[in-house]
DNA sequence: CACAATTTAGTTGTGCACAACCGAACATGG
DNA sequence: CCATGTTCGGTTGTGCACAACTAAATTGTG
């Protein structure tokens, strides 16, 4: 009576791979990026450099330690990927002279002018993911709590 | 009449970090991969890792186009994960005889011993998102239609 | 002022992801 | 049987993630 349907001995019901909230993030959050891809190729950007100009089409200069707080990154991860988006003439990093320590993160004109070719992205993407509006907003609300909660966790 | 509240002129509203469910999804699937660590650490095992264990667990033999089917990963991310998981002592990699392609991953017994060590993972995990289990539910679906759709629009 | 503690980027090393490609093994039509 | 095409696992190269560490600049404290 223990197992209701099928024997399933060796394997508790909650180490099934289905089960798994985590896994469908972790498999959803790569379809995205795999869907972003072509569109981002046309651009010349990975998905985490678009992440970065995000940010700096909003405001502009940060330093990396912002950008890392914004995309909860660390400078392991940053400063090879902004000298890239640098190698790409889309940034310029240059050392701030008020605190030596800090490295503001500029954007080039190029750079700048990239935001118009990104600016159909998001809608494109939102088509192809096949949720209505309010089931977007439901899920981007539940899964910040959920990163919130996992943070807080620790 | 364009911008309702401050007046954001470089940046379109659709470009702003915080709007995009994808972020969202990075973002939070790194969480929890981080809040994973810790327990998967007294395993000795990465989260990629164990998750191609959780498929183990659940039947084996699995030949590694089978693991990439359920994990959707390929080869080329397979071969050294399951590599590492039998220098760990954990499964054993061996050309099937049928078909010489293929190549068949068990488990070993210290392989087999470990999911009774993991077992309390998944409610640990629960427990620290702070969720109901309704929401987590639907996360799980909604997720899963959206990895489906995005899929899909290839 | 001296000097310990902190902040900030950067580097190194490990482990995914994934594209592109390769060679061996199998399948199939002729 | 044989030529062609497909499947399968593996390798190589690039780019994240992240832990652990380093060095330089700044801050705080006696």
């Amino acid at each position: 009576m223990t197992t209701p349907e099928e024997a399933r001995p060796a394997s508790p019901e909650a180490l099934r791979l289905n089960r798994q909230v985590c896994f469908a993030m972790y498999s959803a959050s790569r379809a995205a990026t795999a869907a972003y891809r072509p569109m981002l190729e046309e651009l010349g950007l990975t998905y985490p450099q678009y992440l970065a100009m995000l940010v700096l089409w909003e405001a502009e200069p940060r330093s990396v330690r912002e950008l890392g707080e914004e995309l909860g990154l660390d400078s392991g991860t940053l400063s090879p990927l902004l000298k890239r988006l640098e190698a790409l003439g889309l940034v310029q990093r240059r050392r701030s002279a008020e605190d030596e320590r800090r490295v503001e993160i500029f954007l080039t004109e190029t750079g700048a002018a990239l935001s118009a070719r990104a600016s159909g992205i998001p809608q494109r993407l939102a088509d192809a993911a096949g949720l209505t509006a309010a089931e977007l907003d439901q899920l981007r609300e539940t899964l910040g709590r959920l990163a919130s909660a996992l943070h807080a966790s620790r």
